[in-house]
DNA sequence: AAAACATACATTTTT
DNA sequence: TGTATGTTTT
């Protein structure tokens, strides 16, 4: 049936693709098409009679997952696959199995924030001082400890050191404060369901039956539970298929074990395993460079990288005189290319810390080139956007503190600390949880009337909310929106406590038309379900590759994607590799394989800059070229940006070139540069026309007040 | 309750 | 250097 479309396939492919039973390892390089090899797969089993629900395939992120779905339909694969992220899955297997796994269905699923709530709230009850146990820190060892599926108690009995043991003490107050709030957070998604399938042979047994095909993508990146839940539901058939390229792990950081893939064979004695070493991407020059600075890493199993493209332009090292240079050098360059009929969005600039992304900004703004900064989180971290969803939470999930501590006194409502205290007193001595003490505010003795009647209304709205809330999303959104009082508040904005009221007000559009859309594409739509599927969402997925824009983004940002023409920046020691990442031969390796992903997306050149000095956190250092450069063992251009211009007025030149509004207004705490006395910021503007007088603090203490025409100011 | 002030902090990021 | 968060002030 869908055999003409196979034609295609290289010889390899084709072994992966019509490889039917048993354990299966793909090990693909960079460029291999091993998106389009695993959709292939999906419809040759089904084409050889394979159930479409018996499959189940697992992605890391909601972009991958929905991108495997895409190609799919475009391959007339049928319906009905399940193809997800691991956690979508998982919350999926623990509402199924929620009496089996212990979990409440109505469970709220914390993200890092309401975490590090948590997390603090276990140190104040355990007594700790949050200096000599950072949240983060203590949040960082927990996660690694859940990773491995290591529960309180068992950490308990192993805990010998004086860190461990009070890591011990937090990690089990940590773990009772989110099973009092019905809540799980990431970690526990993977965890809870890894315990059910090993602990329950019988439901282990049963979702093998169902999902007798097994794909794993980016199997490289797996963690510890991961890699468990993975082995369990495959244990009944042994139809695991796991893609992933070893060179491109670049997760260890949070958790991702490379010896799952690399022992994979150990596991599935019987597995087969195909190599997808041709790459369809890169230019020739491109794939000997990255090669060569690939195998420079020990840890790793052999694999070639075998070209299908042409030689293509030679690998440009830029050296510039520093981050602004650099900037404006990269944005020169794009111009260039841009004027000679490239598109923008064949473009992109990648570097290692998001820091970085601020100077391109300027450069980028002062140079007119159009671009689009690619970050993780945003949206859902918005202030607004989370009050809204905090108010729903609670109306699905009422023992979920941290929301509705949140929501409580927001937008204010005349119930204080103060308040809220009182009623956690009341709650903790009838031992009921935080709301239900609310729904008996009445009895409380040491509220005042006026309180009393606030807490009332509070009450009351929320418990009409929670007896409406079944049925689709978006109405619920919309009246929670409305009658959490968040929407007069953002209206009024300017006087309430968003700055950003009209922004604020558009989000929650957003939302409430994000909750019609899941309405509309979900058979039975809930709010419960939506509220748990946003919770696993993230907006790296709304990169836009259509629009003629130029993307800014982290190497791992770079991931999975590919772009005609790469920029590099920043190839300094301390940087790439990450200064933080040195200590040991398996950091600096990790570092070399982030190098890597960043050159292995590009298709037809590569451009990689470094400076000479670079400031960070205020200070100017001189930097030394990245070792990584060397290893590239290419002949590569080396050239100086700064040849062409002034060298010592540079910087100013630059600025005066691309800013005729330099009589602009200046508003107060502006930065802004000036040529003798440097970095300052803006006390005071007088608007007198042509005659205006700025007062400005200078970063070296003084103050002054010039007049506007002779201080050649320009704006940072 | 809001604004002003002070202080810690600072990779990478998905879920 | 900036920011994000917490504390004090009004």
């Amino acid at each position: 049936m869908n055999q003409p479309k196979f034609d295609a396939l290289t010889a390899s492919q084709r072994e992966a693709v019509f490889h039917k039973e048993g354990p299966l390892l793909v090990i693909a390089g960079p460029g291999s098409g091993k998106t389009r090899v695993i959709t292939c797969r999906i419809a040759a089993l089904i084409g050889s009679g394979v159930w479409p629900r018996a499959i189940c395939a697992i992605t890391f992120t909601n972009k991958a997952a929905e991108e495997m779905r895409q190609r799919a339909i475009s391959l007339g694969v049928p319906p009905g696959a399940q193809i997800s992220t691991f956690h979508s899955m998982c919350v999926r297997i623990l509402r199924q199995y929620a009496q089996a796994s212990g979990v409440n269905p109505a469970f709220s699923i914390y993200d890092t924030a309401d975490q590090s709530k948590c997390v603090k709230q276990a140190l104040k009850d355990c007594d700790m001082d949050s200096t000599n146990f950072p949240p983060g820190k203590m949040l960082a060892a927990i996660s690694t400890l859940k990773n491995k599926l290591v529960t309180p108690e068992a950490f308990n009995t192993s805990a010998e050191d004086f860190f461990s043991r009070n890591l011990a003490k937090v990690y089990t107050r940590y773990q009772a404060l989110l099973d009092q709030h019905n809540a799980l957070d990431f970690d526990d998604l993977l965890v809870k369901t890894a315990l059910l399938l090993e602990g329950r042979a019988e439901v282990c047994r049963e979702l093998g039956e169902r999902f007798r095909f097994l794909l794993i993508d980016e199997y490289q990146d797996t963690n510890h539970a991961q890699y468990r839940i993975a082995k369990a539901l495959a244990s009944l058939h042994g139809n695991i298929c796991a893609t992933g390229d070893p060179d491109q792990s670049i997760y260890r950081w949070r958790g991702a074990d490379i010896r799952n893939i690399l022992a994979f064979e150990r596991d599935w004695p019987s597995a087969k395993v195909v190599k997808l070493e041709e790459n369809f991407r890169s230019s020739a020059t491109i794939l000997k460079a990255a090669d060569a600075l690939i195998r420079c890493n020990r840890q790793r199993k052999d694999k070639r990288l075998v070209p299908t493209r042409p030689e293509g332009k030679p690998i440009d090292v830029v050296v510039c005189e520093d981050e602004f240079d650099e900037a404006f050098t990269i944005a020169r360059r794009i111009k260039d290319l841009a004027s000679s009929g490239e598109r923008l969005n064949s473009m992109a600039v990648f570097y290692r810390v998001n820091a970085m992304s601020r100077t391109m900004e300027e450069a980028f703004i002062r140079q007119q080139v159009p671009y689009q900064v690619v970050r993780g989180v945003e949206f859902y971290n918005r202030k607004e956007i989370r009050d809204l969803l905090a108010y729903l939470k609670v109306a699905v999930n009422p023992q979920d503190e941290v929301a509705l501590r949140r929501i409580i006194n927001t937008p204010t409502r005349g119930i204080g600390d103060v308040t809220v205290e009182k009623v956690q007193a009341y709650a903790t001595a009838h031992r009921i949880s935080l709301y239900q003490a609310l729904t008996q505010a009445s009895a409380i003795e040491t509220l005042s009337g006026a309180v009393k009647g606030r807490l009332a209304v509070f009450v009351a709205r929320l418990e009409v909310l929670k007896k409406d809330s079944a049925g689709p999303a978006a109405p619920l959104v919309q009246r929670a929106f409305t009658e959490s009082g968040l929407e007069q508040s953002l209206r009024e904005s300017g006087t309430g406590g968003y700055p950003g009221g009209q922004d604020a007000l558009e989000n929650c559009q957003e939302l409430i038309s994000a909750a019609g859309q899941y309405d509309q594409q979900t058979e039975t739509p809930s709010l419960l379900e939506w509220l748990q599927q946003i919770s696993l969402f993230s907006d790296v997925d709304a990169y836009d590759g259509t629009s003629s824009r130029v993307a800014l983004m982290s190497l791992h940002a770079a991931k999975g994607l590919e772009f005609d023409h790469v920029f590099i920046a920043g190839l300094e020691e301390g940087l790439l590799p990450h200064e933080q990442s040195c200590d040991d031969e398996q950091e600096i390796e990790e570092e070399r394989r982030l190098f890597f992903v960043g050159i292995t997306r590009a298709r037809k050149s590569l451009h990689i800059t470094h400076c000479r000095y670079r400031t960070i956190r205020g200070q100017t250092l001189r930097t030394v070229a990245s070792p990584f450069l060397f290893e590239l063992g290419v002949e590569s251009t080396i050239s100086t940006a700064k040849e062409d211009r002034d060298p010592i007025h540079d910087r100013e030149h630059r600025y005066d070139r691309s800013d005729p509004e330099i009589t602009a207004a200046f508003t107060r705490g502006e930065m802004v540069r000036h040529k003798a006395f440097g970095l300052g910021r803006v006390q005071d503007f007088t608007d007198m026309g042509d005659n205006s007088f700025v007062t400005i603090r200078f970063n070296t203490g003084q103050t002054k007040t010039l007049m506007l025409k002779y201080a050649n100011l320009t704006k940072v």
